[in-house]
DNA sequence: CGCCTTTGACCCGCGC
DNA sequence: GCGCGGGTCAAAGGCG
């Protein structure tokens, strides 16, 4: 069996991953039919189904990408209002339901959580997006700034699991970062909530096209945290030698929502959500 | 000085 | 009720 597959199911909600790699491995068919019942994944073949216009819809709404959102992926205040009605919520789903009335550091937080969690009153939960990043450097580079704020040992690895918040005024995205236990060469990135400014413009002046390709910055991979058909057309035109096949996933409400991988090289991505996330000076910096 | 990381303590929900 | 695990806080220290 190969030990690519992973269940996640610690933290967050229950997000799976499995690499391209793995995928194209035919004995992993089994496993991942077992994913699907469990987690609810998309249909095995639906990894494989072309990058085009009609599956890029849904990653618009990438809450991490500061695309121009109706955000419609953040789910309804309204829903599953019974933990217990909906199996697929966990534990850390509703104590992000609790996170979503603190906000920032520096307010006196303890006594904020506790007084400022209404009791019966359902928060919005955002929606997340994780990728699985072949890298050797954990926090991957992805134009923002971010702030730990918390590291915590994961249960059955090794590898700890590191928190950030962004450190731009009243946005409140997070991120979680791990490395795979079955595979240390891969980190999972987990973002959830949705940027409500532009890139930081101290990263807008330093970052280039090599940074955003790994060429540069010591394996710094910003591409990396773009979706799968972002990463396509960056890829066709530089590609880096150290590129590895990523899968990378939206879910949300412990239901994988997208899911993209780099096998597919399809003429007909949608460049022009691609300029909507790299200012069009970085995509002049190339060749 | 400002920003960041580190890290132990704490909070919370869940399962037994 | 208790222990466990995930998530967060915040003080302390490092660094440019």
């Amino acid at each position: 069996m190969d030990d690519h597959v992973e269940h996640k199911n610690t933290s967050s909600e229950e997000v799976s991953f499995m690499s391209l790699t793995d995928c194209l491995q035919s004995s992993l068919v089994m496993d991942y039919n077992s994913l699907e019942k469990v987690f609810k994944f998309p249909p095995y073949s639906s990894l494989f189904q072309p990058v085009s216009p009609s599956n890029t819809g849904p990653i618009v709404n990438n809450p991490y990408l500061n695309l121009n959102s109706n955000s419609p992926v953040v789910s309804s205040s309204s829903n599953e209002a019974d933990p217990k009605e909906n199996p697929n919520e966990t534990k850390s789903d509703r104590m992000e339901d609790i996170e979503g009335d603190q906000h920032g550091v520096g307010e006196s937080s303890k006594q904020v959580t506790k007084q400022g969690k209404k009791k019966g009153e359902k928060k919005e939960r955002e929606a997340r997006v994780a990728f699985m990043t072949k890298s050797e450097i954990d926090h991957l580079e992805d134009g923002y700034r971010w702030r730990k704020y918390g590291q915590k040992a994961v249960k059955n690895s090794p590898y700890p699991r590191s928190y950030y918040r962004c450190t731009t005024q009243k946005c409140n995205v997070k991120k979680r970062v791990e490395r795979s236990f079955h595979d240390p060469s891969i980190v999972i990135t987990t973002y959830e909530g949705k940027h409500n400014h532009p890139i930081p413009s101290t990263l807008r002046g330093t970052v280039t096209a090599e940074h955003l390709l790994g060429h540069r910055g010591g394996g710094s991979n910003f591409l990396h945290s773009f979706p799968r058909h972002h990463q396509e057309f960056l890829m066709a035109k530089h590609p880096p030698a150290n590129y590895q096949r990523v899968v990378s996933m939206s879910y949300e409400q412990g239901h994988v929502i997208n899911s993209y991988n780099n096998n597919n090289h399809q003429p007909g991505v949608d460049y022009g959500l691609l300029q909507d996330i790299v200012p069009s000076m970085l995509l002049k910096h190339e060749s």
